[in-house]
RNA sequence: GGGCGCAUAGCUCAGUUGGUUCAGAGCACUUGGUUUACACCCAAGGGGUCGGGGGUUCGAAUCCCUCUGCGCCCACCA
């Protein structure tokens, strides 16, 4: 065979991608077998990938790969999001280099573009997931804007409307004057920042007293209606009933009392804005006030700013501050900490805005969707996150899911009037018609006077569907597809998005078809750099994935990414971490070269080589129910640990090292198809984790057809554990260790062969002798009754081993080392008799415990005895 | 303002119901080692009063209280 003593993962990688593709692994279809299915969270579809998306698909693939092997059928459904802001975002930015404006375009020529945009880049992130080896079912890539998924979001539109869930309703909203459309209150950021606290008078009418105010926003004092204070407040007894002057505009206002006016704060005294502030709002409603509004849409000031008519609002707020001091009017200003809501999407301020939107009932939608994961129907990984989930479910509120844009899913309402509710809701405007002769009372009405509503829904209202969606079920709720993958298995996704995303897959899940969308909820943690700030663009702290796949290979930068990455706990990446995960590779790579290299023949079998096949394979299936284990717990990080240390220590360190033929020796038949059966065993458990390197030496290994590729290879089966030969083997690693550590403290080389003469005070088993002899390269091991003399020592358990020395040993160290050795286990015996003295310790301990505290004591005695001895024969 | 979580070796973290093999792992570090797979390697080794204080218990990294320092989520105080 021709085996490269370098492995090269790129080259390699591409190799066996394109190999998995061409021979449909990744492709599922029902069939009798038991279903694992994950499906992706959509990134947005012009998004390339970042780091976050390394973790989170490396722990999809992980699983789905581990599913694969394990016989179920296996399918990861791939796609994207049309990520309504963020996407128009983008292309709004594309027109204006162009020197397009949005506005001058119609919508469909809005939308020509934007779908010209999704086309040229779409699918670039889904590219970048196949370096990464993901095996995606990429024949199921699906788009939240295909038609079927569009025509589900737009049936379920019309399905909670006609249920009287949805609603359209005048409201007090988040607005985006960047974006220029509204947002759910889950995409409104609150950060703190620091801004001024400016006191402004107000003059009392017919009055040359003045009343101050505090405020953070002084341009909004145009839209005044009213000022406010506390009734219990005895400071404004003289107020009641009076009205004041608002500065600049000069519009006169009463003086009302109301309850939510804290006396603490400011001056006592609140300006009330109902058109800005949504408490202002509640307090307008409550006292019949009117409302003002004094901004444009780009939130710049509309004709009620008077001559501050067309600035934006944080220029008008300085020169109205500057206005209000030339006037005498500021008080002072002072620094205040506070928070403000800014966009998720534009990082620009929000400002409430009063506006006709539509709305979804959630209160009675959220039910199911709490209990289940509260009774862990559906599970969460870390459970701590079902927490946060009940509080927010516990007090959800109606969610906006209108937007002023064109990149989405027009809503099927088609208006008839101008007011909140001359609307039907209709697919078509041939269907609309009818009804809205009916709901208006008007027969004379024709398709002309319909017009489709112009926003559009909430991205979030049509990823939410994505679990049955994908599967066509809401079209078709019993299809054979939607019927046999869903609920799907695990869902694993950033704990930022479990509001926007997960809350209401489980609510429409629940819904829709009754059931949860997945059984588990794996949350992955933020990647951060070593300074432990967020991976973002915008700082540029974060490597491009791509380029670190080309520098250590994809297997080497999921290891890494894995390597430290616990469930729901940040991840801190370091890229040393990727280095580690590509000598993981070079060192399985070089283990399997060796094993390659052998020369067969039909001798028989050593009893050493037998023992240590034995040992391993016990080790294994041990190792291997920690595996399984941690994967129950969705402690992937761990499996890995646990993998690599399997693989690196036992196997390679132990297990190779104890079969090894000696120098240009060939070794048995027997020993060498063991342990290709045992690397084979190790390639398929390391698979998930490295499925480029371990598909790589399993086809090296043997020529195979396609049905027995790895990636659709077995998991190894369970066997027996024979614990003894563990044990045994433990207690021989500990004899090996002590015989190479005076091979360097006397700096005997290995090469040079060694006498040991044991003491069998511990009645060890005689098993691994052989091997002993072999890694610790003994010439005779003998078992012997008494010490002894001029040798060197060190003991295991109470077993004692003696390496004699042809020259003179150092005596003075030896009686030094043994002295030590003595003063520990003397005050060690010391600490356990005290506690075997303790009445109430023997009286309340479990008899096991008091036991082994009695063995130690006897242990510690005996080793005393000895110790002494050998102290006696020295001096 | 409300809620949740974290603090264990230089770094990143395990440590399940308090008790055998409870003070651990990986990396890093120190020392030695290359004719016989791998220096992206092998071997040996050092390193922690388990954030501080108090309590419960025969016994606490583990349970309780408290203090300190971080982090996250939610919320309409101008």
């Amino acid at each position: 065979m021709n085996i490269p003593s370098k492995y090269d993962a790129n080259q390699v990688e591409d190799k066996w991608y394109a190999y998995w593709m061409k021979h449909n692994y990744f492709h599922s279809e029902p069939d009798e077998r038991e279903p694992y299915t994950i499906v992706i969270p959509p990134p947005n579809v012009t998004g390339v990938l970042h780091m976050g998306h390394m973790l989170n698909n490396t722990i999809q693939d992980v699983l789905i790969r581990r599913a694969r092997l394990q016989g179920k059928n296996a399918c990861w459904v791939p796609g994207t999001d049309h990520a309504s802001i963020a996407t128009e975002a983008k292309v709004v930015a594309k027109l204006k280099e162009e020197g397009i404006d949005k506005n001058d375009l119609t919508r469909e020529e809005f939308i020509a573009h934007a779908w010209e945009w999704t086309h040229k880049h779409g699918g670039i992130i889904l590219e970048q997931l196949k370096k990464l080896g993901a095996s995606c079912d990429w024949e199921r890539t699906k788009f939240t804007m295909d038609d079927d998924l569009s025509e589900s979001v737009i049936d379920v539109f019309m399905d909670l409307y006609s249920k009287g869930l949805i609603y359209r309703g005048y409201r007090m909203v988040n607005w985006d004057p960047e974006a220029q459309t509204t947002l759910s209150d889950e995409e409104v950021i609150h950060v703190e920042r620091t801004d001024k606290l400016y006191y402004v008078k107000y003059q009392i009418e017919g009055e040359d007293n003045f009343v101050t105010i505090a405020t953070t926003r002084p341009e909004t004092i145009l839209g005044d209606t009213a000022v406010c204070v506390n009734p219990k407040d005895d400071r404004f007894t003289a107020l009641k009933g009076k009205k004041v002057i608002v500065p600049i505009c000069n519009r006169v206002v009463p003086v009302i009392e109301d309850d939510y006016v804290d006396i603490e704060f400011g001056t006592g005294c609140l300006k009330v804005t109902p058109a800005h502030d949504v408490n202002d709002k509640e307090i307008g409603d409550r006292h019949n006030l009117e409302v003002i509004d004094i901004l444009n849409d780009d939130a710049s000031l509309n004709r009620y700013g008077l001559h501050h008519e067309g600035k934006d609002r944080v220029v008008a707020r300085k020169d109205i501050a500057k206005e209000l001091e030339d006037l005498g009017l500021l008080v002072k200003t002072e620094e205040i900490t506070h928070k403000v809501g800014t966009s998720e999407r534009t990082k620009v301020v929000i400002e409430p805005k009063i506006s006709a939107q539509w709305f979804l009932k959630m209160k009675d939608l959220a039910k199911p969707a709490l209990d289940n994961v509260m009774n862990d129907t559906i599970q969460f990984h870390p459970s701590k996150f079902k927490n946060s989930y009940r509080n927010w479910m516990e007090n959800v509120r109606d969610w906006n899911i209108s937007r002023q844009l064109f990149w989405g899913h027009q809503i099927p309402a088609f208006f008839y009037g101008a007011g909140v509710n001359d609307f039907v809701v209709a697919k078509t405007a041939e269907e609309a018609l009818p009804l809205a002769k009916q709901k208006s009372n008007n027969q004379e009405l024709t398709i002309n006077n319909l017009t489709q509503e112009s926003d559009v829904l909430d991205t979030w209202f049509s990823s939410w569907l994505w679990p049955m969606s994908v599967f066509d079920g809401i079209r078709h709720p019993d299809n054979k597809e939607v019927n046999y993958y869903y609920p799907t298995n695990d869902i694993v996704t950033a704990p930022e998005i479990m509001f926007f995303w997960v809350a209401r897959m489980i609510i429409s899940g629940y819904e829709y078809r009754g059931e949860l969308p997945f059984k588990n909820v794996y949350y992955t943690g933020i990647v951060r750099d070593k300074q432990g700030r967020k991976m973002s663009k915008s700082l540029g702290n974060s490597p491009d994935p791509i380029d670190l796949i080309k520098q250590y290979g994809a297997d080497g930068v999921r290891v890494g990414m894995l390597m430290c990455s616990p469930a729901g706990n940040d991840l801190p990446f370091d890229e040393s971490l990727c280095g580690q995960g590509k000598a993981f590779a070079n060192k399985v790579w070089n283990a399997f070269r060796l094993i390659d290299g052998w020369d067969v023949t039909d001798i028989e079998q050593p009893e050493y080589a037998k023992i240590a096949v034995a040992w391993y394979e016990s080790k294994f299936q041990q190792t291997l129910a920690t595996i399984e284990d941690h994967f129950g717990k969705y402690r992937i990080s761990d499996a890995l640990m646990e993998t690599y240390k399997l693989i690196w220590n036992d196997f390679c360190s132990w297990l190779l090292e104890m079969i090894k033929p000696g120098y240009q020796q060939p070794i048995d038949r027997t020993t060498y198809d063991a342990v290709i059966a045992i690397l084979e065993n190790n390639l398929k458990i390391l698979h998930p984790f490295m499925p480029f390197l371990t598909e790589e030496i399993w086809q090296h290994i043997a020529e195979r057809t396609p049905e027995n590729a790895l990636i659709v290879a077995q998991w190894p089966e369970v066997k027996p554990i024979n614990e003894n030969l563990i044990k045994d083997f433990d207690f021989a690693a500990e004899v090996i260790s002590g015989i190479r550590t005076i091979r360097k403290q006397k700096n005997i080389a290995f090469k040079d062969t060694i006498d040991l003469s044991v003491l069998n005070n511990d009645n060890a088993s005689t098993t691994f002798d052989a091997i002993i002899g072999k890694l610790g390269n003994i010439s005779s091991l003998n078992y012997t009754n008494e010490k002894v003399d001029g040798a060197l020592t060190f003991r295991v358990k109470s077993n004692e081993y003696f390496v004699p020395m042809k020259g003179s040993i150092d005596v003075e160290a030896e009686i030094s080392k043994l002295t030590e050795e003595l003063n520990y286990t003397e005050g060690f015996l010391k600490s356990v008799q005290k506690k075997l003295s303790n009445k109430r310790f023997v009286a309340g301990a479990p008899e096991q415990v008091v036991a082994s505290e009695k063995k130690k004591e006897a242990d510690a005695l005996a080793k005393i005895e000895t110790l002494k001895a050998s102290l006696a024969s020295l001096e």
